[in-house]
DNA sequence: CGGGTGACTCAAA
DNA sequence: TTTTGAGCCACCC
């Protein structure tokens, strides 16, 4: 079931909701999931999105430190507030981040094209 | 309304 | 092999 009856972004954060604990998606999978496969930008410009809200103290129930781009690379970390906040979110749900790559990255992608389709 | 920008990705040179 | 270029489209001047 697609939610393609709602906005780009509304879609992204439901797509984002939906990442299990412990796992990881890319900006590429989400777009791909939603139809949108060259519109990785927007995904990230999405979670910049959830990013301003969480600042403003409006919690989107987004985690936006399991997106990653499609190397298992943390390319968003600089957009939190401390320089490893999101090294430190994806470490304390076990999952191993060195030189802000994820190690490992096969055993915790999650693909909601495979997972929810 | 037009143009620049970007938490990406793929493909060609 | 590494380096460029182009596409994507919402948001902010």
């Amino acid at each position: 079931m697609k939610p393609e009856n709602k906005n780009f972004f509304q879609k992204v954060y439901e797509v984002a909701r939906q990442i299990p604990y412990g796992r990881v998606t890319s900006y590429g999978a989400i777009a791909n999931y939603l139809g949108a496969a060259r519109s990785a930008r927007m995904v990230g410009w999405a979670m910049n999105g959830v990013n301003s809200a969480n600042a403003k103290n409006e919690t989107l129930d987004v985690p936006a430190h399991r997106v990653v781009n499609r190397k298992g690379l943390l390319t968003g970390k600089h957009h939190f507030d401390g320089t490893n906040l999101m090294q430190q979110l994806l470490e304390s749900e076990g999952i191993v981040v060195v030189e802000n790559q994820i190690q490992n990255l096969e055993t915790y992608f999650w693909d909601p094209i495979k997972e929810l389709e």
